[in-house]
DNA sequence: CCATCTTCCTTCGAAATCGAAGATAAGGCG
DNA sequence: CGCCTTATCTTCGATTTCGAAGGAAGATGG
């Protein structure tokens, strides 16, 4: 969509702007332009006026929604051995969600290819008829480098190391496409649930550590790694090799994975990260004092973080999260060794946009693609 | 100076753009446009046009530059027992730099109508007459609320914790009005020497250790303390207790102060940073070692930034950064424990800005606000 | 030396944007 | 209920910006 209509239906799409006074306020547009263009995205079938806001001591505003008949996006968040599928309209809000088991290690090309066939499926048992598909978009467990759409020297990944993922789902769809790591994703969708907070720290733990950091308001990709933590290296006893070649990496010792390990070798059945969060709930100990230790370490390295950028919030999310104790021993240790300054109106908890944080995210972040 | 011919005027200002064309490329008005605006321009007096620049394969662009009678910036940098002060044009040229003693402990009452009194000083000496004077600005050795301008719990600045130094220093002058964190500005100096790097970490090594952050080409300034490294716990065998009453900050073993006060007790004699280095570079073995020491602490603070933020550079400055045994342990750490994708194309080297890197953004950002 | 290409800059009618004024639609208050 | 205040949205002439076309000045290459 080119130029000012375009800036106004994203601000609309966005969430940010509900009537013509304040797309008005924040595209920096006269009031007599955005009215012109608003009318215009009217008549072609793009926003709808509906109802009346509430007033403000005034007037009521008009309430602009973008019309759910104009267009859709399909998106997915690849896990290790399962998928979250999505179809959304363009101001992101889900039509369906599911989720199906889908095995990453079989390799880029069938993962791919599968997909694009999931989200054939679901446009046509979900899709309303005559609404084009408009995007699609795909979070990945694993570095991804933002210009190219590559997969570049992912972890747990087989076989995807540097695959042209975004060429490979372009492939079926000629449309705007949008890969990205899956924490950033997370920390995309999360963003639009803390609007007041211009700098944002969005951590998923499950297997893995994954972060993702929004700055100014906007996703923060640096070479395409940033808001790595996994391979910090904390301060322990013992010493521990990670699968990277260091020592002492965070992963090894706060991931779901490893307390997972820990857990199977004392008896446990634990299969997923989930299974973890269970045994907090029932109270067993070991694992209490195993997911305590992973959020004090976890903490630790946070504190270097947060002194650093000086977010406005921290949000834990991922199949751990759930776990009361990993959020308080975060916040213990963050609160505990952070300069004041850094502290004071700090937030720390857990994820406001739920599992489909990161669908919301990469519908968050292809609208801007779509209406570029 | 209003709308597009503020953007104009910032653009050749920050030296962003040198001729029309290049403002059209950059500012996304039509060519047309451009020129119609940089005739007002040159016409109010604000630009010139000063020969002509190199060909890129077709005709030469009319240069643009600020007229030098367009107006001054009074800029300072408050150390310790130092302020470094400094006449600049709005294209941030110095006209002159200078640095006087003068004692921060003093109290702010005191140290910033001093500061007043020299930038009069040095616009009756260097000023051209007829110039005006748009703007005045200074660094601080702490911590600053951007929102305030009010200095924040300052650890070595007995007098000065929530003193209103933006406000007394505009009584002075009725002008825009800078106060900022000293390693802030460094960035900001530095960040135009580094017109490819989007993302930056400027280091400050002297009696502390500050650090300032370029995300995105702005400054990242946070709560206002955005940056703080000085208070991350290090790994180390011994336990010292830092000022700020946790044991092992880096600041504790690493800055400048903490060098100097265990070269003293080996008997040498240190006063200033510039001393420890003077002491490496007679190839004294415990400076080396120490300064080594120090370095790679550091270094291992940065691991963990670097993977999280990716900058594009990291810049070390400071009066410790001639110590050349500093960078090299700097560089050891990094290369050494980062991410592959985080290092690939780092850059981790001095400054180029040098000594006057402080004052150089404090121009830089004291623009925004002249030409708002 | 001359044709051709590239880049820089200007000209001028068309189109978009602005902003002041006013119309419209609420809520608050005596 | 009338009147004031606040806020939203529209109308319309003035201003700004655009973009296509073309002129100016130099590079390139026979």
């Amino acid at each position: 969509m080119r130029g000012a209509q375009g800036d106004l239906l994203r601000l609309v799409a966005a969430g940010h702007a509900e009537s013509r006074a304040e797309l008005a306020r924040l595209s920096g547009l006269a009031a007599s332009s955005v009215s012109l263009r608003v009318e215009e995205l009217i008549g072609s079938g793009l926003l709808v006026e509906e109802g009346a806001g509430t007033s403000r001591g005034g007037r009521r505003p008009r309430r602009l929604r973008l019309s759910p008949s104009a267009g859709l996006l399909a998106v997915a968040d690849l896990g290790a051995h399962h998928a979250r599928l999505g179809l959304l309209d363009l101001s992101g809000t889900p039509l369906v969600v599911e989720e199906r088991p889908c095995e990453i290690a079989d390799g880029p090309e069938a993962t791919i290819d599968w997909m694009a066939a999931a989200f054939e499926d679901l446009l046509a048992a979900h899709g309303p008829p005559g609404v084009p598909l408009r995007g699609v978009g795909t979070g990945i467990p694993g570095p991804v480098d933002p210009a190219t759409g590559r997969v570049v020297a992912p972890s747990r990944m087989p076989g995807w190391n540097n695959f042209p993922v975004a060429e490979r789902l372009g492939a079926h769809f000629d449309l705007p496409v949008l890969v990205e790591n899956d924490a950033n994703l997370m920390a995309a969708g999360e963003a639009r649930a803390w609007p007041k907070c211009e700098t944002l720290m969005v951590l998923k733990t499950g297997s893995g550590i994954g972060c993702g950091v929004i700055v100014n308001g906007a996703l923060h990709r640096g070479r395409g790694a940033a808001g790595d933590i996994s391979h910090v290296r904390v301060r322990s006893d013992s010493s521990v090799t990670c699968s990277c070649g260091h020592d002492d990496c965070l992963e090894a010792y706060a991931s779901g994975a490893a307390l997972m390990s820990v857990l199977n070798e004392q008896g446990f059945e634990v299969r997923r990260p989930a299974d973890v969060v269970a045994l907090v709930e029932d109270g067993v100990p070991e694992a209490t004092a195993l997911v305590r230790n992973a959020g004090r370490l976890i903490g630790e390295v946070l504190t270097v973080l947060v002194n650093f950028i000086n977010p406005d919030a921290i949000v834990v999310g991922g199949s751990l999260s759930p776990a009361e104790p990993l959020i308080a021993s975060i916040r213990a240790a963050v609160y505990e060794r952070c300069l004041p300054l850094a502290t004071r109106d700090l937030e720390i908890s857990t994820t406001r946009s739920g599992p489909d944080a990161a669908l919301l995210g990469a519908g968050s972040l292809l609208l801007d693609a779509v209406l570029a």
